[in-house]
RNA sequence: GGCAUAGUAGCUCAGAUGGUUAGAGCGCGCGGCUCAUACCCGCGAGGUCACUGGUUCAACUCCAGUCUAUGCUACCA
């Protein structure tokens, strides 16, 4: 069986979950999902960033150790995640033991190997922040942002790692392989960056930072947090603690992150698996950011909203309408924007009007003149034109999936859902149903839609889980939709039998109500 | 400052290798249907394809420049 390795971005715990990290982690489990219909064995890795100095100050500062803030704020992480739907296979914290040792390992493999070695460093360091300082971090004057303090030129024994040996091996990579980095565009960037890459440090003196893992062999250094949080994709996997889920799933096939941490992802985590000689990613693909009514957010703005906040602003009980919505957006990769407005339109338009009420009014139908029956002679063959239709639209789906474009492929189905629709309109079944001689076209028909969304909601569960469990389970589809495959989505599927009465039949997803939306923002 | 990407209907966006009247969805107007979640279907209005030059029989599509937005990077500091 062929396997699918993703990951996540590891998230860093010095706060609260919100919504840029839930976009990240939906887009994951959505191809996750969409990749384990396909019948691959998948391995979903996320999981939390927990050293380094700023976490010290922030646990300092709260008058909690390090450890019992990672511990609180990984706890919510994890709450959130449950309740957007995003099902992981491993939730890794750097702080766990097995990293600890795959760290520390890889360090010293390094160092014997000559790819670590000690050199002095000059950086500028900053007495109240009680760390070095780069100099984009500094003001228009030199300053400390924090402090106000103009920062000294300290000296400073480190390790390095000889990052401009594999330089040369990065941009062969890179330019050999156009979709190693999606969307392709940034490879530029990333290319342009590699032109002044050097050498770059890999520990902290132990008199910054304490919070970490120690350099093995010289307990005055800490390793650096990056390498420290990129070497997580090896633990997460069972690197040197399970070999068989490690030589399963490594590499990873794609991993997903923002476009602020590309260069750590396509340069200094290549340039360290190339240095240990463990095979490299297949790609590395970078997402946008989210605006909210086109503000951007930020702590110091104080616009930062929680996962769920599109679910709490309509009070919603399943997260799908907001997966939705932030997939389907904008193409993956580019920053989308959320408004209320457009958030309203688009869910009711796709999800409500065109899927949901398609579904409502066929199943109606059926238990209106069929008393919810579906007759064996009403089960059409595959030569129907929606038949191809399905056919063509899971084509589509898997291609697109194929170079993780999520919202192509939603916009895929949609359009199956819109020609349905009209379908219905042109054949008018209720008009079917009114001679006894067209009875059975109009029995046929209705097989033929209910059968059209037994594929759509396959097709879409992986977006929208539970609206797609919701339309299976009205189906009086056997088993549970999340065990469906690509296997499933062959013509005929729905079987001849009584499927529905008028108590089963609801609506999947109701319209949401302006003037409900409209006091809910007012608050 | 350098490099990159983008600038297409009111809004969100599609538009390989230049070639008939520039597309979709939403929104808007009109009409139709009545099975359905005031839903669905059809028709229509609406665009100097950022701007200016150029190449070409022909440019939204190529070239140059300008403006704007965004990203990466640099330096000034």
């Amino acid at each position: 069986m062929k396997k699918f390795y993703i990951t996540t971005a590891i998230d860093y715990m010095n706060g609260k979950p919100h919504i840029g990290h839930a976009y990240e982690k939906i887009a994951t489990d959505i191809i996750n999902r969409h990749f384990k219909q396909r019948g691959l064995e998948t391995f979903f890795l996320t999981g939390s960033d927990e050293h380094g100095i700023k976490i010290e100050k922030t646990a300092q500062e709260l008058g909690k150790r390090p450890k019992q803030l990672c511990d609180e704020n990984s706890d919510s992480f994890k709450e959130e995640w449950a309740k957007i739907g995003v099902n992981y296979d491993r939730y890794i914290r750097t702080t766990d033991e097995d990293h600890k040792e795959v760290v520390q390992y890889i360090f010293k493999t390094l160092m014997d190997k000559g790819d670590i070695y000690k050199a002095s460093y000059t950086g500028l360091y900053c007495s109240g922040c009680e760390s070095f300082l780069s100099q984009r971090d500094l003001t228009e004057d030199g300053l400390c942002p924090d402090h106000q303090k103009k920062p000294q030129e300290v000296k400073e024994e480190n390790y390095f790692f000889k990052l401009s040996k594999y330089k040369q091996a990065i941009i062969d990579r890179i330019k050999n392989n156009p979709n190693f980095i999606l969307p392709e565009y940034r490879a530029n960037e990333v290319l342009n960056q590699l032109e002044n890459t050097e050498d770059i440090s890999v520990s902290r003196s132990i008199n910054s930072v304490t919070w970490g893992i120690p350099v093995p062999g010289d307990d005055s250094q800490i390793i650096y947090v990056w390498i420290d949080a990129l070497s997580n994709y090896l633990t997460g996997v069972g690197y040197r603690h399970n070999n068989e889920l490690f030589n399963k799933f490594w590499p990873a096939d794609v991993h997903i992150i923002g476009k602020d941490i590309l260069k750590f992802h396509s340069i200094y985590w290549i340039g360290i698996l190339m240095a240990m000689g463990i095979e490299l990613p297949e790609c590395i693909h970078a997402h946008g950011w989210i605006t909210v009514e086109e503000t951007k957010m930020s702590k110091s703005l104080g616009n930062v909203l929680p996962p769920d906040f599109i679910m709490q602003e309509f009070d919603l009980e399943i997260p799908d309408a907001e997966r939705y919505f932030l997939m389907s957006a904008a193409p993956y990769g580019k920053d989308i924007n959320y408004s209320t407005d457009d958030f309203k339109n688009k869910v009711n338009a796709d999800l409500a009007n065109n899927l949901g009420n398609l579904l409502n009014r066929s199943l109606s139908m059926l238990v209106k003149y069929f008393n919810g029956e579906i007759t064996q002679d009403a089960v059409t063959d595959k030569n129907c034109e929606l038949a191809s239709l399905c056919d063509e639209t899971q084509k589509k789906v898997l291609e697109s999936f194929d170079d993780y474009k999520i919202s192509e492929a939603i916009e895929s189905v949609v359009s199956l859902v819109n020609a349905t629709n009209k379908y219905v309109n042109d054949t008018a079944p209720w008009s079917l149903a009114k001679e006894e001689t067209t009875l059975i076209e109009c029995a046929k028909v209705l097989y033929t839609v209910l059968e059209t969304m037994r594929f759509v909601s396959i097709l879409l569960y992986p977006v929208i889980p539970n609206i797609s469990q919701n339309i299976w389970s009205q189906l009086s589809l056997e088993g549970n939709i999340s065990e469906q495959t690509w296997e499933s989505l062959k013509w005929n599927g729905l079987k001849a039998g009584k499927i529905a009465s008028k108590e089963t039949v609801n609506p999947v997803f109701l319209r949401l109500d302006s003037e409900l939306a409209g006091d809910k923002k007012k608050k």
